[in-house]
This record gives C-alpha cells, sequence and structure tokens, in this order.
RNA sequence: GUCCCCAUCGUCUAGCCCGGCCUAGGACACCGCCCUUUCACGGCGAUAACGCGGGUUCGAAUCCCGCUGGGGACGCCA
C-alpha cells in the first residue's frame, strides 16, 4: 500500500519550496492510488503559532489538491517516547548528562565535527540509571556505531545511491532533556507507525537521511523509500527564506496577484521536473499521468523574482494560458470572488456571465483583471479613457452608432454576424468608414480602445446594455 | 572546518546513467517581422549556454580525475 506524507511545521506562512513538496507528494500518491497523510510537525512548541497553521491550511486548501489523513505530531508524543526508548533499551542509545549549552558558548563549527561525548557514551548502564533516578536532566542519544568502519546506505528515487560513514555521523539527539522527543525522532515513529512507504521530501534533508535510516533500522525490517527534491533557490542564489526574501516567497503572493491555483501548481511542477516531452503547459491531470521520479532533477532551480516584480515570469505565462483555456464554469467562481474583492458583483445569469467571461478572458492574464479592466462589461458606471473618447469624436462616429442601436433594436438577432451585418450597411449609407463603427462600438460598449474583437463586445456587454449605451452616445 | 549534493542559453529545462544522430533542442523573457480596422493570442525569425584544466577514446555536453563555483547538513529547530 503506497503511503506518502506531507509534513510541515507551523512556524511561518506556506512558502513556495513547501507547496512543492506537497504537490509532488500528492501527484504521485494519485497517481499511483495511494494514500495522501498531512502531518503538522508541531514539535517545537516554542516556535508554533496559530496563525501559521491558518496560513499553512488556507495555501494548501487554495491549491485545491485534497489530502486524506490528518494527523498532528502533538498528539502523538507518547508513541515517539516509547520508540525512543525501545532504541535505547536494545542498547543504541545513551542518556547524555552535559548540561545544556547556552548560545553564548555555542560550538564552532570550524573546530571540526562533533561526534558525541566519549565519557557520555562510555558511562555504565548502572552509572546511567543511577543519574537518572537522581534526577538529573539529560538527552537521548543515538549511539552512532564508532570505528567499525560501518557505512550507512539508502537508494533515493533522485539522487541514487547514497552512502556516508558511521564515523562522520554525529550523536544525534532523540529526546530532549525535556523528555520531548527531537524531530528526527518524531518524524521517524511517526513514519513508521503511519506506514508511510515513501518520503519525499526536500534535499535540505539528504544529509539528515542517514540518520533516519538508523531510526528506522533500530526499529523495523521495514524501510521507507526516500525521493529528495532540489530546492528552490532565489536569485541571489541562497535557499529561499522568509527572512531573507520576504513575502515573495509565500503561496499567497501569487494567489493575490491573480494566479489560478492549476496556473501556480503547473509552474512549481515544472521548477526542477519536467516530463521529457518539450510540454511546459499542462493541467493538473496531465502532470499527474506523467509524473515520474526520472523527470525530477538533481540541481536546484531558481525562482526568477526580484524588487520590482515578485512574480516569476514564466510563471505569469503559465497563468495567462491557463486563465484562457480552462473551462469557463471551473474559472468563472474565481472570477466571482476576485470581483467581489474589488467590490463589483456582476449582475445577470450565470450564463450571461460565463459567456461574458468567456469572451474576455482571451486578453487578461490574472484574475484581477476582471474587475480591473472589466467593470463595463458587468457594470454601467465606467470611465471613458481618452484614448476612447478620441474614436468616439470621429466625424460620423456618434450619429453611426446610435443608428447601428436603432436598427438592433428592431431585430432580436444579436448574432456576431448580424451585428457585423448591420454595422457594415450602417457605415455603407452613411459613406464612412466600417472602421469608424468598429472602432467606435468597443469605445462606447466599453469605454477602452482595447479589448476583444469589436463584434464578440457587443455580445459580451449583452444586448440590453449596448442598446441602452449606443442610444446614449 | 567535516560530510553530502549539484554544475547546459538571463531563467526553467532536453540531451548525460547506455559516448557519434548535438553545426546542443524546447519554453519564458527581450528584439524584429507577419497576422489583426483595436489590444492580445497565434505564426515566423534573431540574440543567447555545455564553469575551467587534465585524461580515456577514432570521437566527449555525455566516461574518469583534479580544480573552481554554488547549495545543503553538521542544534536538546524542523
Amino acid at each position: 500500500m503506497l503511503r506518502v506524507r506531507f509534513a510541515p511545521s507551523p512556524t511561518g506562512y506556506l512558502h513556495i519550496g513547501s507547496a512543492r513538496t506537497f504537490i509532488f507528494n500528492w501527484l504521485y500518491a494519485r497517481r499511483e492510488g495511494g494514500t495522501m497523510v498531512l502531518r503538522i510537525d508541531d514539535t517545537d512548541v516554542e516556535r508554533n503559532t496559530e496563525a501559521s497553521m491558518q496560513s499553512i491550511f488556507d495555501g494548501l486548501r487554495w491549491l485545491g489538491l485534497a489530502w486524506d489523513e490528518q494527523y498532528a505530531q502533538s498528539d502523538r508524543i507518547a508513541l515517539h517516547q516509547q520508540m525512543a526508548w525501545k532504541i535505547f533499551e536494545k542498547g543504541l542509545a545513551y542518556r547524555d548528562f552535559t548540561p545544556m549549552q547556552s548560545t553564548e558558548e555555542e560550538r564552532d563549527p570550524a573546530a571540526g565535527p562533533w561526534l558525541g561525548d566519549p565519557a557520555m557514551r562510555a558511562l555504565s548502564p548502572a552509572e546511567s540509571q543511577r543519574r537518572a533516578d537522581a534526577g538529573e536532566p539529560f538527552v537521548l542519544r543515538y549511539r552512532v556505531p564508532r570505528n567499525q568502519n560501518r557505512w550507512v546506505n539508502f537508494k533515493d528515487l533522485v539522487y541514487r545511491k547514497q552512502a556516508k560513514k558511521a564515523d562522520d555521523i554525529e550523536d544525534f539527539a532523540l529526546l530532549r532533556s525535556n523528555g520531548l522527543p527531537t524531530y528526527h525522532m518524531a518524524s521517524c515513529a511517526d513514519d513508521l507507525d503511519l506506514r508511510i512507504s515513501h518520503i519525499i521530501r526536500g534535499q535540505d534533508h539528504l544529509s539528515n537521511t542517514f540518520k533516519h535510516v538508523l531510526i528506522f533500522e533500530a526499529l523495523s525490517d521495514a524501510m521507507p523509500e526516500f525521493a529528495h527534491l532540489p530546492l528552490l533557490i532565489a536569485p541571489d542564489g541562497a535557499k529561499l527564506s522568509k527572512r531573507k526574501h520576504g513575502p515573495v516567497v509565500s503561496v499567497t503572493t501569487y494567489r493575490d496577484a491573480g494566479f489560478v491555483p492549476q496556473a501556480y501548481v503547473n509552474f512549481l511542477c515544472l521548477l526542477g521536473w519536467n516530463p521529457k516531452n518539450n510540454q511546459e503547459f499542462m493541467t493538473v491531470e496531465a502532470i499527474m499521468e506523467k509524473f515520474t521520479f526520472e523527470g525530477i532533477n538533481r540541481s536546484n532551480a531558481t525562482v526568477n523574482f526580484s524588487d520590482e516584480d515578485p512574480i516569476d515570469p514564466k510563471a505569469a505565462w503559465l497563468n495567462s494560458q491557463h486563465l484562457r483555456t480552462m473551462p469557463v464554469a471551473l474559472l468563472a467562481p474565481m472570477v466571482r470572488v476576485a470581483m467581489e474583492g474589488a467590490g463589483i458583483s456582476a449582475q445577470g445569469d450565470e450564463a450571461q456571465f460565463q459567456q461574458t467571461v468567456d469572451i474576455i478572458r482571451s486578453r487578461y492574464s490574472v484574475l484581477g483583471d476582471f474587475p480591473a479592466k472589466g467593470r463595463a462589461y458587468f457594470l454601467d458606471d465606467f470611465d471613458t479613457t481618452p484614448e476612447a473618447a478620441e474614436k468616439l469624436n470621429v466625424d460620423g462616429a456618434r450619429e453611426g452608432l446610435r443608428a447601428l442601436g436603432e436598427r438592433l433594436a428592431q431585430d432580436e438577432d444579436f448574432s456576431e454576424a448580424h451585428i457585423e451585418a448591420e454595422l457594415r450597411a450602417v457605415a455603407d449609407a452613411m459613406g464612412i468608414k466600417a472602421g469608424v463603427l468598429i472602432n467606435g462600438s468597443r469605445a462606447a460598449l466599453t469605454g477602452q480602445t482595447v479589448g476583444p474583437s469589436a463584434f464578440a463586445v457587443f455580445t459580451a456587454v449583452g444586448r440590453d446594455r449596448v442598446l441602452r449605451r449606443l442610444a446614449a452616445v
């Protein structure tokens, strides 16, 4: 049974790299018919915040990719502790009574790697037990094999064979002096207990994985598969971080910029993965069908943003592609939300609304364009740009448009073909160029000189409004 | 410092593991042209990359070694 998990820690907003990890997990689970687990890694009580939790759920829900099971690590601490002591009982862990270091006297990494305190490793079981019984605080550390020429191995689905000498792995902590599990302990215990079959996560965990392999081996015969993803980095070359790069790394930046979720998913998937067929613009379903670990790269990918523009240009392009081609029925509700956000509630029935959206979206690239540029298609109070006013001031324009309005009013036929025929007839009769009325009608009906083909504008605006606006020109 | 990972156009990438089909392909962005009685879309074209040095080989972007560069881990954070 294939089971994957996404395990964010609620210590900040959902960031772009985490979102991508979530998506890859989801893709793999869905493609293989597996189960997607969402596990909140909230063992660091000091740093957890409710706001962060909210932000993660908001972001995840916005992506629109559902998970099947949900857990919080804080509910499972007893299990983590139990597993930690099981390791201890096997003789694979020891108590370290060294007092906690203050931040002042932090160890200098330049002094060489810290592997553990030999004196603490050497403590006899009886002595260790005596000091613990006396209430002396300790951290429980994994007893990594020393001087045995022992290698820790695992195979990564992306990075292939990985090996590290046990002598290069430090005695990492399992339980802190307050008794709570560390990340490594909690994560592995849960992965085991939740029967996670594939651990898909960022490459920043690649070197931690050797420790995890040690924990898994100590506790079980089952070893999950690993797949590490290349990191997302900023244009300055550093790993994306909220502290350094600000809110651009948050998924809400893209949501608020008017992205449709499937475009954002499409964009993120292309950072570090590709379908090997030169295809880039893809629906989520198409990506899912194509998704394999062979398609994942090993080198880090740069998210292309700048101070002036927080949006990667390729993401913007993908968004416009999705916006223009996705089923209107899917897009319409998003447009409604965007417009309500701008204080516009579109009147009219759903069919007319969708028809209008369908016509005008061909020139738009973000959801915000609908309220910002499309006001005239939904409301009667709209501004006329100076350029549009000029088009209307052309000789014969107003007269022609009024005449056109009168002719259209006498006929129920409001098809583009009919409108075009009528418009050309009016132009002929008045001895003016059709272009005057074509450009003039766009200006009169939308207050703008840019937009869909003039005849499509008539149908997008709707018969009643067209007749009113032409009469009032 | 130690260990791990990575290295193709400005950016995302194909090709690399299994050398020749690579005068290195695609996409975004930028520039030009075409289409279009608007603006976009679209079409066509241009500019643009195998980090460096050694090997191996008839032949290397592809294999090996070294260097350089970048990233990550090294916490009683996750």
